[in-house]
DNA sequence: TGAATGATTTACT
DNA sequence: GTAAATCATTCAA
């Protein structure tokens, strides 16, 4: 079931987490592309030295932070990336959350071409796998997520959270919707374990940059980078 | 109008 | 481990 204006209207921090399992979906004139959201981190607004938003700025490109929770909010990174984040809070709080990575639950084929993949996902090792999605630029080219989202509604639009249930009921214990991405036999909890850590790539943002605002599913394999600090949730 | 820079990825030593 | 690629956004002038 698509998650609702209800999911995104709370505090980031909360957001963030309960992002970890959840469904990245994107409905794409190729075909619809699934994944299993495994690292996120929160950007907490007008104190947070790390956030675009840090000090109240109000840009073209921050604007839809400052609009009603369940927006898109993408931007442009390095000169070549673009960066996924969900909009949450109240409106007037200028909050997201970024995703990080991601495990392909469907349209492996078109996720590796987007991609430029040259052999077929059933051929892939599972290192190659996950570098098709383990990173946030990485998971937008993949999924075809750019400028064209920016401000989409996640409530109505073809871009969207699902929560991987099928009518509402939970799943099946233990095992999640779909094979999982690695071909491996591992279960998928209905709730995952976890971790948390410091963000990554925001060294310049002072005492900031230490708080644990990254959170990420600490038995995915396509958990982006470093996995150095755990603790649990 | 121009210069600086980045919530990254990739290739290379 | 280091560095290059590459450009929208931002802010100063």
């Amino acid at each position: 079931m698509r998650l609702t204006r209800d999911f995104y209207a709370r505090p980031v921090l909360v957001v963030a987490r309960d992002c970890i399992g959840k469904v990245l979906v994107h409905e794409t004139p190729a075909g619809r592309l699934r994944g299993r959201i495994v690292e996120t981190e929160a950007y907490a607004g007008p104190e947070d030295r790390a956030a675009h938003s840090y000090g109240g700025r109000r840009t073209a490109r921050t604007e839809v932070m400052y609009g009603p929770p369940g927006h898109v909010y993408v931007f442009f990174v390095y000169g070549m990336h673009w960066n996924f984040n969900l909009v949450t809070g109240r409106a007037g709080e200028p909050q997201a959350v970024l995703v990080r990575a991601l495990e392909p639950l469907e349209g492996f084929a078109e996720i590796a071409r987007r991609r430029g993949a040259s052999k077929p996902w059933e051929r892939m090792s599972m290192r190659e796998r996950c570098a098709l999605t383990n990173g946030p630029g990485k998971l937008c080219q993949a999924f075809g997520i750019d400028r064209a989202a920016y401000g989409a509604d996640l409530e109505t639009g073809p871009l969207y959270l699902d929560d991987g249930t099928f009518d509402g009921s939970a799943l099946d214990a233990g095992a999640s919707q779909g094979t999982a991405a690695d071909g491996s036999a591992l279960t998928r909890r209905s709730k995952p374990r976890v971790s948390r850590s410091a963000r990554i790539g925001v060294d310049y943002a002072g005492e900031w940059a230490l708080k644990p605002y990254r959170f990420y599913d600490a038995e995915s394999a396509f958990v982006s980078v470093s996995r150095a600090t755990r603790d649990r949730v």
